[in-house]
Parts: structure tokens; sequence; C-alpha cells
DNA sequence: CACCCCATGTAATATGTTACATGATTCT
DNA sequence: AGAATCATGTAACATATTACATGGGGTG
């Protein structure tokens, strides 16, 4: 995924290493982590496969590294983010490809955001199975805190499910936050 | 992290290491992942430095392998348990260690809560601040995208901040799931 | 008797973090 | 002048996935 990720930010417009890192930090940091020392060795193999091209660029003193996606680069991004989504991996690769949806034709996108539904409605239902067989036996401090988490999920759940059919029908965002209740 | 987990899941009964990663997978799975590749091996190192004991089962035709904490081992998890949360790992830390907080002292437990509170309405500030900077250039459908994982990003916050009050008083899960608007 | 679950393990590979290393520019 | 930020890179180490490898027990 990390190579697609970079790929992805620079498809529209070159960005040096560091560049890139900065704005996956403010952009997908929250759940995804780029260090710096996983991603210059990445540009570096990149160019060589032909998937970047680099540019050098003078600036002041010092050289900068301008980094941009080739036809290939572009190709084998647009095939990750149009193939369907491997839930089975880390819960935030999903997250990662939507930020990229923008990219997708409409019809691709729907039927992938459909399958992030379908998905996290499955979810959902195994956490609400667990729940059943926990629920009536919180008696300890111990129990308390393990079914916390089970509540989490199931709110985080249901909370993703939200965002996910609001997004899919492109919806405004204004409003969409709900409240604070305190 | 790993470790810490594993040692945790055998604290107050013995267990075997697929019995372990099953317990996994239901309770923590949602954010925890655990492969038998990697959990064999380290169950072995484990018990070779004394922080687990390993007894042997026949059941049936095969032999079982329990493996249960030792007070070496429970004083080492409660070490990681009673510490501060390390906010720049992986934010599935957090939840983790939650899960085990059945284990504290009220007043650790609430200390180390309010902890995560503080960290999560920060949080919270930059991706606000971010949205701020973003949410006035949604122009094409590539800005929508970018935009919408931000906005995932601010309720899930919002979501975790009031699970997290929620718990502190431990108080009753019943009602704190919300409905579904839909 | 085939398939699935139980049960344990290793090895090759892939991925990711941290520390080491260097040096320019900008702000105070 | 010193600190923070910009900017790029490598190397050692730590962590994690996947495939390989084996075999018992229960169910249809």
């Amino acid at each position: 995924m990390f190579n697609f990720v970079v790929i992805g930010m620079v498809l529209h417009q070159p960005l040096t290493g560091y560049d890139i890192k900065k704005y996956v930090d403010i952009s997908i940091g929250n759940f995804f982590k780029a260090s710096h020392g996983q991603l210059y060795p990445a540009l570096k193999k990149l160019t060589d496969k032909n998937y970047l091209t680099m540019e050098e660029q003078s600036q002041g003193g010092r050289i900068k590294k301008y980094y941009h996606a080739t036809k290939l680069g572009k190709d084998a991004f647009m095939d990750w983010l149009s193939a369907p989504t491997d839930f089975n991996s880390s819960s935030d690769t999903i997250m990662v490809k939507i930020f990229f949806f923008g990219e997708l034709p409409d019809e691709i996108r729907r039927q992938r955001l459909y399958e992030c539904e379908l998905f996290v409605q499955q979810n959902l239902h195994k956490l609400r199975e667990i729940e059943e067989q926990f629920a009536h036996s919180i008696e300890s401090d111990r129990d308390y805190f393990e079914i916390a988490t089970l509540y989490y999920g199931i709110q985080n759940n249901l909370s993703t499910l939200r965002w996910l059919r609001h997004i899919k029908e492109k919806k405004p965002y204004s409003g969409f936050i709900q409240k604070e209740d305190k």
C-alpha cells in the first residue's frame, strides 16, 4: 500500500519527499504513517522502476528532488484504487483508499463504497453477536473494560456506516458532524 | 506491545496458543491482529525468559501446551499497563490498553483515561484547524473525498471522546449506543 | 473419505522504526 | 548566535505476514 500512497500524492503535481511526508501527515496522518526512513528509499525504488520521474531543482544553495507520477505509475495506482478492497488487511486501508476516491469514475466508486458498507455491516453484526454472548456477564471491573472496547467497536462501526452512506451520495458536509452532547 | 497482550491474555487462566489467538480475535480483533506465525515464537520466547510457564497436557491423542503468566510476567504486564500511554505509537495501542484497564486500581485508571481524553481533544483540535484550511475549497470530486476522510477523523474522535467520558465514570452501557438515524 | 476445525511450529520475506549522518535556510 | 524547520539519505534493528510443514479429531 505504501508505494501506492506515495504515487497517489504526486499524481497531479510534483512534490519533494519532504513535501510528501508533510502532506501525508496532515491529510491521512490520522490513520496512515510515513516515516522518512521508509519514504526516501521508496521514492528511489519507484523512480528506478519508472513509476515516478525525478527532477532536481536547485533552490538557494540546496538541491530539491521533485517526484512526479509517470503514465506507468498512474496506471498502477488506478489499478490498485479500482480493485475491490481487501478487507482482511488493516481497516485503515479502506480509509486510505477512500481518500483517493475522487480519482475514480462515479460508477466504480459507488460500487466500492457499497462493498465497504456491506463489510462494515457484517462487522457490526459480528460484534453484536459477541455482545450478546458477553453483555449479561458484567460482574467485575475486568469485564466492564473488556466489554468497553466491544462497545467502542460497535459505536465506531455505526459511525463509519453513517459516514459511508453520507459520502456515497456526495452530500455536503455542513451539518454532518453531530454536536457534542456535553 | 505484542508480548504484553499475550501475557495479558493468560493473567488469570492458562490458555493454549490456539486459544489465545481465538480470544484475541473475538475480543480485540477489531483493532489488533495476532498471526499464529508471530504468536507461537513469542510464547516460546516469553517462557524462556520466565514471563510465562508452560504445561503440557495430553488430551485425546495430542499434546496441548498451556501457558500461564508468572509473577515476573504479571509485574512486567502491570508496569506496561500502568505507564502513561505513548500516543505517538499507533492509536490502537490505546484501545488495547483500555481492554485491560480492569486490572488497574481506580486512581491510576482514571488518570490514564483522563490523559487519553486530553489527547483525543488535542487531536480533534488539530483536525478542526485542518478543516478550516480546506473546508472552503471543495470544488472537485478530488477535494470532496480528500476532505471526507478528514470529517471521518473528526467524527471518530468525537465518538471516542464520548466513549472515554462514559467509561471513565463506569456508567452502564444500556443506552450508550445511539440508534441509527435510518 | 473428504473437509473443516483443532493444534503447533519454522523460515523466507516483507515491512516499518529509530538512530545515525549531514548540511542549508529562516526566524528570533 | 542559536533554535527550529527544511531537506535528503543510510543502516541496524524490530516487527509482522505468508507460505511451508505436519498431523489428530470430528462431522457429513
